[in-house]
DNA sequence: CCTTTAAGCTTTGAAAAGCAAAGTGACTAA
DNA sequence: TTAGTCACTTTGCTTTTCAAAGCTTAAAGG
């Protein structure tokens, strides 16, 4: 049991709805805001909030696009991201294991 | 990639202060307020804020007793708080391989 | 045209959570 | 007696979460 694992965790990603948002990016390559919000069942504001959040950290980008003359948000991890979120779930493996 | 398991995350343990809390006791049984503390690296007023949040959902119980004529708080998981802790790890597992 | 409706976000403000500084109370050594 | 320490607790500030309401553009109906 090392606790310093525990302070090791990135916030950033590990918060709930986050978490769920950076798995279907890092599965997904590249997901519509609209797509997240169904996919998660999450509201609007939260959503966006959230995505915010991420970009903020710089580990997802979002391109402005239309489609069918309407705004289309895709929503992409960056390599900061991606790296970020290998980093958090091999930190969350290390911690299994620790709790076995 | 199922989105509900994130909906399903305990937000209680899912916490980073709190996870390492609940690890200790999961490992442990029995700790101090004080060994909690040093052992997490936690000041006293974020320490009992999470313990008290532990309490309240049932997952902690905190004896309160005497040790060289000083008070010792010591904690440990009720039966609910093993089995949130075993169902969150569970979660997480499963998490992690559906992000593999 | 001009209103209404709808999609697709954004803003906003209230509520909850996180955190550390300051406070308390019981002892203890000087 | 009083200054100090230990072991918590309280307090209040800050950050974060979240959903309701708002904005903007576009198509549909009259």
């Amino acid at each position: 049991m090392n606790p310093e694992n525990f302070q090791k965790i990135d916030k950033i990603i590990h918060e709930k709805g986050r978490l769920g948002i950076v798995s279907i990016l890092a599965a997904t390559e590249q997901v519509s805001f609209t797509d997240l919000k169904n996919t998660l069942g999450m509201t609007d504001g939260n959503l966006i909030t959230h995505i915010k959040a991420l970009q903020n950290a710089g580990y997802v980008a979002v391109a402005k696009t239309r489609k069918d003359n309407r705004p289309l948000s895709l929503c992409l991890l960056t390599e900061d991201g991606k790296k970020a979120f290998r980093d958090y779930l091999q930190l969350l493996e290390t911690i299994l294991k620790e709790n076995k």
